[in-house]
DNA sequence: GTAATAAGTTAGACTAATCTAACAAAATTT
DNA sequence: AAATTTTGTTAGATTAGTCTAACTTATTAC
């Protein structure tokens, strides 16, 4: 069994390593905020339970073992994001940082429960995969709206920040996900997209905005 | 903020004196499985905190804000046995466990909702009354089944121990809280009862079992 | 290609929570 | 009331997870 903090070590690499590709100690350390020789202690002590291929200096990486608990902690995370969303009337900006505690709960049979009252969700509330019982995770081909054209209708897929300060901005502009979005024009010096969506006949959003913003092509 | 472990220390000072009254160290390092020394010297820390009241070789008493903070964390438990009961479907002898966890999560919000949502539950799924938000607690005043006499119709109110092995054991039975049930004879030499209920026209229940049921005059 | 910067490691210290061994106080038994 | 047992404390060690300071290796800039 691993501790609550080997579990979020685990869930950073495998949530950088899906991000950026390789994870370096630096880049852990930023993600966990803890000191940099914390973090390569740490490292030695996962590579000694094989959830870790560590050599000095080198990129970090988990080992299959390591990516399948980890796969199954953010299973467990993302369940629960749905579960609060979908069956307790929790707002997408609040349940991240619950979830972040109740994934670390060891009892199969109240995530199982959680999995067939959700009717086995593949996603969750912010359109993040849910990996499989083998901790096996696929994500979709989505693009950023920010990658965009002038005149494409497309639908919003996923968010990638989910802090709540960001979804509680998206709240505002009465975005959620499946809502269908057509780029009107974009601003060549600051990279700002004109969107009409809904009621909303013309929101400008910052670059910054639309490069969280995963769409899908019709 | 108080640390898992210190919360665990409350939690069963807590009960223990609902239970028995007093508390001492040899009763709490049994309680937690944890030695002696070291419930003494979490005493010591718990009462610089001013959560308990400490003196050496005196029974351990917690302070009005211990008690407090103790009825805090068991009202999380007790609805988040509610919860796992009413609203997802698990066994009342699978709850424990799983509540033995979640109670540590810190989420007003999340606990706000579960409130909500089983509409200001009173009583856990064994009976056992629900602390209000600021942690007080009032026991109702039920008599063991043990010490019912023959003739008397009572209802099942309460469970006093809430292990699985027991649970699972009333399930057996088909008892449940509501139940009434009819005291047909007591055995001298055990002190074991015959009681009919629902289908059951007899069924002997040993003294231990007895001992543990908690039950209402009509 | 050397100097400067960034990234990573080693060594050693600290805290929280635990333990065992040894001793001290209180309660119980005889 | 003395002996024994139970209860409680003190002292010192251990482990997990963290830190800072100092050093090393790798990368980047000039």
């Amino acid at each position: 069994m691993n501790s609550l903090t080997e579990e979020n070590y685990l869930k950073a690499l495998f949530n950088i390593a899906n991000e950026t590709g390789e994870v370096n100690v630096a880049e852990l350390s930023k993600r966990l905020e803890i000191k940099m020789p914390t973090v390569t202690s740490m490292m030695k002590k996962l590579s000694k339970k094989k959830l870790v291929h560590y050599e000095s200096y080198k990129p970090l990486q988990l080992t299959d073992k390591g990516k399948k608990e980890a796969g199954l902690i953010i299973r467990k995370h993302r369940l629960t994001e749905m579960f609060l969303v979908d069956k307790m009337k929790l707002g997408w900006e609040d349940v991240h940082d619950i979830a972040e505690q109740i994934e670390h709960i060891q009892s199969p049979v109240f995530f199982e429960k959680m999995d067939e009252l959700l009717d086995y969700p593949k996603v969750d509330p912010h359109g993040s995969p849910i990996p499989d019982k083998n901790g096996k995770v696929v994500w979709k081909e989505y693009n950023k709206l920010s990658d965009c054209k002038v005149g494409e209708t497309v639908k919003l897929a996923a968010v990638i920040n989910t802090s709540s300060g960001f979804l509680k901005f998206l709240n505002t502009r009465e975005m959620r996900l499946g809502l269908k979005i057509k780029i009107k024009s974009i601003e060549e010096f600051d990279k700002s997209i004109t969107v009409s969506y809904g009621k909303h006949q013309a929101e400008a959003l910052s670059n910054i905005v639309c490069e969280r913003l995963l769409v899908e092509k019709e």
